[in-house]
DNA sequence: ATAATAATCTAACGCTGTTAGTTTAACGAG
DNA sequence: CTCGTTAAACTAACAGCGTTAGATTATTAT
């Protein structure tokens, strides 16, 4: 009926755009469906399940956030390429929240192509700590550190738990990242000794 | 029929006892209702929805969460107490994962009462960082920061987020609360400046 | 003993993801 | 230019979800 030839590709950039504009939690396949005029089941010739749509939109959201990423370290070395890679990656949670909850809502759906996609996000913040004098060991836990800050700050910041005190979040923020210039730098210093 | 009397606290403590065993994600109401020999329906004569009885589950886990905490930083000070504060926290979340996803999930439900309560997650560690010398205004934003390190590093592990690399993940939390007692005592020195 | 309260029930609504089986439009081959 | 294949779309249905309305019934208070 009418038929439009719809593509895999058109429905993930559709489920993309609507996640994106209406929220994660409002997200379902019966409004994608509706949306491109056609019934929930005809979703089915192009995905295998509800799951599978999910993964592939974690996918563009991790490929985004590692460009901006990569955009940002570009040229930059040692606390300007660390702030610069962190105000990247905070600007990314706070601007696209939506697709940032796809990202994280990802590892829980047990798939050896996202684990092997994560390294997608590991990869620009090894490169941002590459002009510290760091063992390959240190760097695989600082690592780990930074994105513990990060994540832990955008989503808490997100969720709104950081409304409890009328100081500025933006300085809270700043003072994270400079924590974790200060470990990078005491790190250094144990790694000469 | 066979009328058993069941009150509202039982009701919270079965979903309880069910999120705890079977996980945050497989609850149902229906379940929660067959477990304890009801219908569904049955349970609205008791909580309002499902919403109520998940934000009640919330005040539960904050407590226990507070519980623990001050349990860890009784007797400590300094050094000392955040270290204990932050295993603490670290084994309530590794050891109690879909109680405290209970938690984060929490804020999401606007609701003065929970926004209160987030105050009990913040009192311990104003508590334990007492014995540094910072400005009130210093404490509100470090607080803000532990919380990021801790809650990003625990959520961050519990997805599988930190299998890409061969190093211990005891070693990596070590290296993150290091880093924070490094800004609490880098902070102490610009509050002495 | 009677009246009020509240715990429980049944039945239903609209929403979700998903499957099976059917129609039909488009495309490629003879 | 028709015929056969492919696949895009359909309808109908199932089981699950939270939730509501209204009837029933056991307990409790008067």
């Amino acid at each position: 009926m009418a038929r439009q030839g719809l593509t895999r590709a058109d429905i993930i950039g559709a489920a993309i755009e609507m996640i994106e504009s209406e929220g994660l939690h409002s997200f379902s396949l019966r409004e994608l469906a509706s949306r491109l005029h056609i019934k929930a089941a005809s979703l089915y010739n192009h995905i295998k399940s509800s799951d599978e749509l999910h993964t592939e939109v974690g996918y563009y959201a991790i490929s985004e956030l590692k460009r901006a990423q990569l955009d940002a370290i570009a040229g930059k070395e040692r606390a300007e390429a660390i702030e610069s890679l962190a105000d990247a990656y905070y600007r990314f949670g706070k601007e696209r929240p939506e697709i940032y909850k796809v990202i994280l809502s990802l590892p829980m759906v047990r798939n050896d192509a996202i684990h092997t996609a994560g390294f997608d996000i590991v990869e620009p913040i090894m490169t941002a700590m590459a002009g510290y004098h760091l063992t390959r060991e240190q760097m695989m836990h600082l690592q780990r550190v930074f994105r513990s800050i990060m994540h832990g700050f955008i989503s808490q910041e997100e969720a709104g738990c950081f409304r409890q005190f009328p100081v500025d979040v933006g300085d809270s923020y700043r003072m994270a990242v400079r924590g974790f210039i200060l470990l990078l730098e005491n790190s250094e210093k144990e790694a000469r000794a």
